[in-house]
DNA sequence: CTGAAAGCGCTTACAG
DNA sequence: CTGAAAGCGCTTACAG
């Protein structure tokens, strides 16, 4: 009963309309060269039935679906901004998107064959890692982009991990003449956490700048505020580069509970760059990721794979410093 | 090229294991009463081949595709919390989802009705509404359930739009003992931004309290920062009601601006309970939403729906209040 | 326990 | 300009 349904059939709407089916799928088809009159009468006989072509039987003949299938990871990271790109980009180039999720890198490779073979999706862009067994399917038939943005978890790697930004958070603080700086890192599971603390590290290395210390976060504002009451008296930093925007905000309200003043006593940075962090007070220095552009060039890449097109290639940064109040001159 | 794909079928699979390709059909689906021997010359062949169904020709032949569309109006909200409850609960029921997103609820109701006709899925949820015509089809094959819960922009209404939580922190706020109150309310084409302004009013009524006025705000952090500057001095609230976390955000440092100590001379509050609104200082006082709950309950209707059994029904509120530092007695 | 036949609703050559 | 035939890869009765 759930699945009945009564559609009429290319079959019905010919024997309605007085030709043969035939006739019918030329005119679906939009093959031209009909007789006016057939064509109409055909018209007549669909708009009659109400009649819509059953798109698994003609994907069945024609093996093309017309839709392109996204693999994610379990929503650990929340993917509505890449996939409002990816999306975006997809119905520009006239493809439906289809959105799976499966944590785990063995099954989410499991389902990915699956999909491929399944004939239900021209290609598919993971935007997690899966198993190198999967890349000898890639050429057979449907096509297969794997991002490079993130990890078996959705956290990011690559350039995405890429700490460079911090680079330029901290070269500027340092221009400003601050010298001692503290890291609140993230959890260390995420290459993008050893990525921004490598970043750190090297670039305290490079100014010869004063490092307070490493504390070992896991993106929480509660790591911010501990990291900030695990801080000697006498060696207190006055620069720290958070992990994260909500990290940042554990770090300003430890220091106030320390009676420090942001960006008086001490400058603060975050990432992410989240709406409210325009807002709060001290407006919050960040990194903004430009995730929109993430998942459309992801998508673009898949869908000149499937076109057998060159892919496609990107000059813009993902990144960039947005400066507000919680970070100042010392 | 792209689309073409050698896999191979349950002929050949057959042809291998020397049987006819029914059997080999019986065997993928798991029939039993297979003799060992041809069971496992099936599965030799199988794996030879590395043979995988193609689920297009299945669904033809079942009329069943295993899978939910979920149809959503392009992302002015942001629909990832409410995407990982559908999904997971589809993935409980045994079906896999599908996103379609589709500004204009013409168009969307003209997709849907594409895709309900289309076999390619046994059931859509839709959590936009729908022009009525397409009712009219729900019965005919595929299940339809349309949320009530937000407009055609995936603006809340029905029960989300409910401003029940303002009473809630009204009530309590002037049992604190505030008595003169503000409200900077969202875009005033939003349900949820109406229903919080009319229970507001209402309860300002009921209470017998004194309305300082209503600010026409846009849900941004500027209208709430506005809203504090068009204060006159001698006419002051002690509580706001902010229409949202980031409005919330604005009016505390509205509040700032003029010298005014949250929650010392101003109590807050804010809605969404975004997680850095935990750690901002003063913390925000808000109002959660179980979005993931919203998918989750749209979901397990429409799996109802598709498999002929009852709605299912909830006692579970959706929203809740968080009380924290933004609020206080005046 | 297994096979031969028919058909799901379309499109794709091939005739005429 | 239009139709008769075959087939996409599977499953569903029906025999044996």
């Amino acid at each position: 009963m759930p699945t009945a349904g009564k559609r009429a059939t290319i079959v019905e709407v010919a024997r309605l309309a007085g030709v043969s089916h035939q006739t019918v799928s030329r005119y679906l088809r939009f093959e031209g060269g009909l007789k006016p009159d057939t064509m109409e009468r055909v018209e007549t006989a669909i708009r009659q039935l109400d009649y819509r072509p059953n798109l698994v039987a003609r994907s069945m003949r024609t093996r093309r679906t017309g839709r392109l299938a996204i693999v994610i990871p379990a929503m650990a990271f929340s993917p509505a901004r890449m996939l409002a790109g990816a999306s975006a980009a997809a119905a520009e180039s006239g493809y439906m998107i289809e959105v799976v999720s499966v944590g785990g890198i063995q099954e989410r490779t499991e389902r990915l064959l699956e999909l491929a073979d399944s004939g239900q999706v021209e290609g598919i862009l993971s935007l997690a890692p899966v198993l190198p067994s999967s890349e000898r399917r890639a050429a057979e038939g449907v096509a297969v982009v794997v991002s490079t943005d993130f990890d078996d978890s959705m956290r990011s790697i690559g350039e995405l991990a890429d700490g460079a930004p911090v680079a330029e958070l901290m070269t500027r603080l340092a221009e400003w003449g601050h010298r001692r700086f503290y890291h609140v890192a993230g959890a260390p599971e995420f290459a993008s956490a050893r990525g921004r603390r490598q970043t750190y590290a090297d670039t305290i290395e490079r100014l010869g700048l004063d490092n307070v210390g490493v504390f070992d976060g896991d993106w929480s504002g509660e790591s911010g505020v501990e990291a900030i009451r695990r801080l000697s008296p006498d060696n207190l930093p006055t620069a720290v580069i958070a992990a994260n925007d909500v990290v940042a905000a554990g770090v300003i309200r430890g220091a106030s509970e320390r009676g420090l003043d942001v960006p008086g006593d001490l400058s603060v940075t975050g990432w992410d760059n989240q709406t409210i962090g325009q807002f709060i007070q001290p407006s919050l220095t960040t990194v903004d990721i430009d995730l929109e552009g993430l998942g459309r060039r992801g998508m673009c890449r898949l869908v000149a794979a499937v076109r057998g097109e060159a892919a496609p290639s990107w000059a813009a940064a993902m990144t960039s410093v947005i400066w507000r109040e919680s970070t100042a001159a010392p």
